[in-house]
DNA sequence: TTGTAGGCGTTATCAA
DNA sequence: TTGATAACGCCTACAA
């Protein structure tokens, strides 16, 4: 390895100059322009590299961010890689590393966990969703020393600083789009309390009686939590056979809208003539298909980065509290937004 | 920062006795049992963690490998989220943390570069595409002692490891499993001269002639490299067009099948029974699509794996080769595979 | 059975 | 203008 003291001995001159000048702390005074350059020329020749973990142990930061993902997430649906995206380009900013890990279990978590404190790394950033994370262990890591911002839906502890997204405003942005299209019969497809509560105050605003008929509860008709297109398909089947009429359905995922569309196609009602059909996510896929995909967009690069700085901030002893990033509506045909 | 120094001296024992001992390194000398608890408890209740830095330093090992990827890829084809799933995985077999990076340009590349040596990571993956990398640069990186290895279709260099897809296998994959189908006139669009040579391959094998005037050249129609669904729509289109024949579509991506897909339904021939459709990479939306997509998946995910196996034996000092990663035939409804 | 010393590569301070 | 030295936290060999 090419240490600072090869450097020296190669050119016969101290350790300490080598240092020096490669890191430009020279003070008030003048070395020889030309010994500079010499210095500079045999480091980059010998392919000195500054050696990180001596810099870390002498100043005690780490230069890096240690990021735990739970792995799961809506395959396809691009959230993992603009999160990661968005993690990476603050990460580069601020240039620091990122040591990532997926878990996918409460013991992988807590394997992960023991390696998360300073004499490893500046800070932590948690997240994707909140399944066998441990709040009391990540409260201990941050009483011992280490910042912590988590990345999910709604903070897992006051203390504990969360970059999470309005899942009320998606509810209701979904919800306010369709009754802007003319919808005025919308069912929701629902498994997450905070997008009820926007769809319902998206119809209140608009004058529109909520019914709780109007309302598929995924978890009344599924073990999981949803999300896939059978959920979509079903739920639209279910509202048939219930006779409830509708005009705008709001999913929860893109892949809930697929499925509802198949379903509605199958039965021959056109999207989005006669049924509006808006999702969650803004998926890669909602431009490609037969009939595009409205969609409201998450946001999830804005929230990796908005994490990142905050935690850097922590890390720099900065007082910070918990954020909630806006949705993005996202119009195309399938909502009626973009016929031609 | 709690260390092994404030550990021992709340305890009133020498650092060394903690060292030993948290390390099971008792030799063939007995501490009393009692204090060997003393000590393990004290350590956990303080919240002890090994420094890495120091660790690192001292061991000359970083315990940590990078990783560079290029930003771009298929989004949403599900390729990078496995490809950072199988490397993880791999990473957290061998006890190793992963460093990601991601880079969008020559500049950036380089300026990563310029942190991959022994005093920062054990080893360096790099992959997803060639674009921006500098060949020359990371011949140099290994000259300098860090082991490399990377994630393309074919090796940059003689002398740097590569885990890639066989894209002959990919091009023969999707042809031979249309022609087992009961295809004869099967077109192909294309970027790629090995998956050419793949499809040339399969048709060989069968007894069926090759015919150029199949084959649609993505390069002599569009400025990118296509990929898109436009691609798929643009290249039926132009088969039609022509008067060309045929009775199945081997594309280049699940992208452009469900362009090719579209564009069938919109002049009204039916997938699969008029036209049978096969793409690549196996996208989380295949299988929810209208008509479900077969597709040749290129394991993105054993990709990441077998790369960082490899990247450990080479840092292990041990001899190893390029690899080549088999695709896998993914049979749905577009093809004709799972009609009900 | 327990404690001490040396060194990993770097930087900052102080001395020459 | 340049060089020597101590310190960061840990581990290993060796001394007591």
């Amino acid at each position: 390895m090419v240490t600072l003291k090869s450097v020296a001995e190669e050119l016969g001159v101290s350790l300490s100059l080598v240092s020096k000048v490669l890191n430009g702390r020279m003070g008030t005074t003048n070395v020889t322009p030309a010994k500079v350059e010499l210095i500079k020329a045999k480091a980059k020749e010998m392919g000195y590299v500054k050696n990180s973990s001596a810099v870390a142990l002498l100043s005690g930061k780490q230069d890096s961010i240690g990021t735990f993902l739970h792995c799961s997430g809506v395959t396809g649906s691009g959230i993992m890689e603009n999160l990661l995206m968005g993690i990476s380009a603050s990460t580069y900013r601020h240039h620091k590393r990122q040591s990532l890990c997926f878990y996918g279990s409460k013991e992988e978590f807590l394997g992960l966990a023991k390696y998360a404190s300073r004499g490893r790394m500046d800070g932590l950033l948690v997240g994707n969703i909140t399944q066998f994370v441990s709040c009391e262990k990540l409260l201990e890591i941050q009483n011992n020393g280490l910042p912590i911002v988590t990345m999910y839906d709604r903070p897992l502890h006051p203390e504990i600083t969360n970059v999470g997204i309005s899942q009320v405003r998606v509810g209701e942005v979904g919800t306010k789009h369709l009754i802007e299209q003319g919808c005025r019969n919308i069912v929701n497809i629902n498994n997450m309390d905070d997008r009820l509560e926007g769809y319902k105050l998206a119809l209140k605003k608009a004058g529109i009686k909520y019914s709780k008929g109007n309302v598929f509860f995924v978890n009344e008709h599924f073990a999981d939590n949803g999300y896939g297109s059978h959920v979509g398909e079903q739920a639209v089947k279910y509202f048939m056979e219930n006779g409830v009429k509708f005009d705008g359905v709001v999913t929860q995922s893109d892949r809930e809208t697929v499925g509802a569309i198949n379903y509605l196609t199958k039965i021959e009602l056109r999207v989005p003539e006669d049924v509006k059909v808006i999702g969650v996510d803004n998926s890669p896929y909602c431009e490609f298909m037969p009939i595009p995909l409205s969609s409201v967009e998450q946001n999830p690069g804005v929230q990796g980065g908005v994490a990142t700085d905050l935690l850097m901030q922590k890390i720099d002893k900065q007082n910070v509290s918990s954020v909630l990033i806006e949705p993005t509506l996202v119009v195309r045909e399938s909502s009626g937004g973009n016929q031609d």
